[in-house]
DNA sequence: AATTTCCGATACGTTGACGTATCGTTACGA
DNA sequence: TCGTAACGATACGTCAACGTATCGGAAATT
């Protein structure tokens, strides 16, 4: 008996990448299975076989890579961990393999519930540890007292957001520390 | 000669309306002008016969309505000024016209060059009042010194869009003061 | 009242993506 | 080596929106 074939972990790799290239590209609404097909240089069968509908295959595509996502929190002063998350947020929002995705999932967010359920988990799996690591430096006297460490977090992360989504700059991570000082007060 | 037949006018508006409407609900990607003339109780040969592209059709109604948008900064001090400007950009996120409207505006500001040039135009618009009111805080010292307006700025109407775009909820207009507080320090 | 023009409705052929089915070919496991 | 499973390509009918054209009727101007 076949143990598993080689050849479906390669081809799906392959289609889940021209999936999230694809929503980047076009959006959500104007995402079609044909252009992915013709863009993984697949059969189109072959992504029928393995996914029913677009939505499968979009949010199979975000599941796939969403390991790397991690920051590491473990280790340091509150300011330095705030920092250290921040960072790596805006290097995400400015240039992952996600980052040409926001717009089409903000988008698709709003239509589809499948897309705003899974997306919105990503974001508060995101946000958590940041607010986490917020209320304890209030905690222990490194942040000014008296904040909201819910609406400072959603101040920094929407400072990063913005800037990729409203403007055309997108946010520089070396101004980490500035935009945590901004929010939050001088060491 | 004929001046101006007033039919024109009437059935622009209720297009301009259904576009939005429209747009909000369905998204960029899959706006149809078919939709839109079914929406309107219009035929399409009216809406093709006033715009040639759906481009064209989504800007005008942008245009159309972005009069109300105009915040008023005449009077008070700078804290009180901003706190205006802030509840007002919550209340226009939150609900408005053009509201339901956003995820599909920054989708489209992705793909179409022109939806991307009035888009960002309008919130260069909103932000720029908002930076200056912070500056002259600043140098009257009813903020604290040392930072970046810019940067504060980003941070405010980041957070509003991002509980809007970002999680479930929207930002409560009652908010504005307490956000201020946050970001630039306490009065 | 006469005339102009703007309207809604409808029909048209075209296009692109849908989802299904078929068929050789290729790559794998036994 | 042999059988099988997954592949790509391709063809199919369906459907929805495209953009154009035509038409009679209603509403405006004159």
């Amino acid at each position: 008996m076949m143990r598993e074939d080689p050849r479906i972990e390669r081809s799906r790799q392959v289609i889940l990448r021209a999936a999230l290239a694809e929503l980047g590209e076009v959006g959500y609404g104007a995402f079609t299975i044909e252009s992915v097909a013709a863009r993984a240089g697949v059969g189109k069968s072959t992504i029928y076989r393995h996914w029913r509908e677009k939505i499968a295959l979009i949010a199979d595509a975000f599941q796939t890579f969403h390991e790397e996502e991690l920051s590491d929190v473990s280790t340091g002063s509150p300011r330095e961990k705030l920092e250290r998350i921040v960072r790596h947020v805006a290097e995400i929002v400015s240039d992952s393999i996600f980052s040409k995705c926001i717009p089409a999932l903000i988008d698709g967010a709003a239509r589809a519930p499948e897309v705003h359920a899974f997306y919105h988990r990503f974001q508060a799996e995101a946000r958590q540890p940041l607010i986490d690591v917020i209320a304890e430096g209030i905690a222990l006297g490194d942040f000014r007292a008296g904040i909201d460490p819910a609406l400072a977090g959603v101040a920094i992360l929407g400072a990063i957001f913005y800037r990729r989504l409203m403007t055309n700059e997108t946010f520089d991570p070396d101004r980490a520390a500035e935009l945590i000082e901004t929010v939050l007060g001088k060491p």
